[in-house]
Parts: C-alpha cells; sequence; structure tokens
DNA sequence: CAGTTGACTTGCA
DNA sequence: GTGCAAGCCAACT
C-alpha cells in the first residue's frame, strides 16, 4: 500500500532546500516533483512555512519566479546571494533556476 | 466531520 | 509575462 508520510515528504524538502547553492533558486513544483508529489506544490509552501531557519526558505520561490506574499525579506537576501530580480519583482528564472539534481 | 484556506501549478486566452 | 479558472492536498475553523 502506498503510504505517504507527510514528515518524509518535509524533510525531503528541506534536505532539498539546504542543498540549493548560494546564487540559485528552486520552485515549488521543481521540489515537489523531486520529492515524488508533482501536484503538492501547495505542501511544499506548508512546509516551509513551517520550515526552521536552518532551511534556506528564501530560496525558495514560486514558478514565475516571485517571492512570498507576505515576505520582505527574501528579496533582500537573495540579492544578497547575487540574485537578480526585474522591474516587476521577480527572479530571474533563466539564470538562477538551480539544475544541480540534473546537470545536462 | 464538512467547509474554507493557502509560502502553488497548469491550461487557456 | 499577465489574467482567469480548475485542480490538488494538508491544515485550519
Amino acid at each position: 500500500m502506498s503510504e505517504f508520510n507527510k514528515e518524509a515528504f518535509y524533510k525531503a524538502v528541506y534536505d532539498l532546500v539546504k542543498q540549493i547553492p548560494s546564487g540559485f533558486v528552486l520552485t515549488y513544483g521543481t521540489i515537489a516533483l523531486l520529492c515524488g508529489r508533482p501536484q503538492n506544490s501547495r505542501l511544499v509552501g506548508k512546509a516551509m512555512s513551517q520550515a526552521p531557519q536552518e532551511v534556506f526558505a528564501y530560496r525558495v520561490v514560486n514558478h514565475i519566479g516571485r517571492t512570498v506574499p507576505d515576505w520582505a525579506e527574501q528579496r533582500v537576501l537573495l540579492e544578497a546571494e547575487e540574485v537578480t530580480f526585474k522591474e516587476n519583482g521577480c527572479v530571474d528564472l533563466k539564470k538562477h533556476i538551480w539544475r544541480g539534481y540534473s546537470t545536462k
């Protein structure tokens, strides 16, 4: 039976986010996909909301590069990591999307 | 225990 | 890229 533990998913998300190098970002959908739940992108966000400070939650953005609805510090932290932001407030995913899990 | 909400994604226009 | 609608699942009310 395919029992899915939220705890395992959360741990996988945290472990993955912790591995993100500076200057790179990842989308919730990508994280959810790598954790084996492409449809649970919301759970990734929910996990991040409960994530401890030892997790680089600020390196996680949504699929257009938009930051968290109510987290002004995130942009500052990303800018400090040489992450470029566009005038519309979106991160340049084309340059900063992390591919460490699958280098081609 | 049913309904609403949310740090989201995808598809269509 | 932007806007609207539908889908998805856990947590909250």
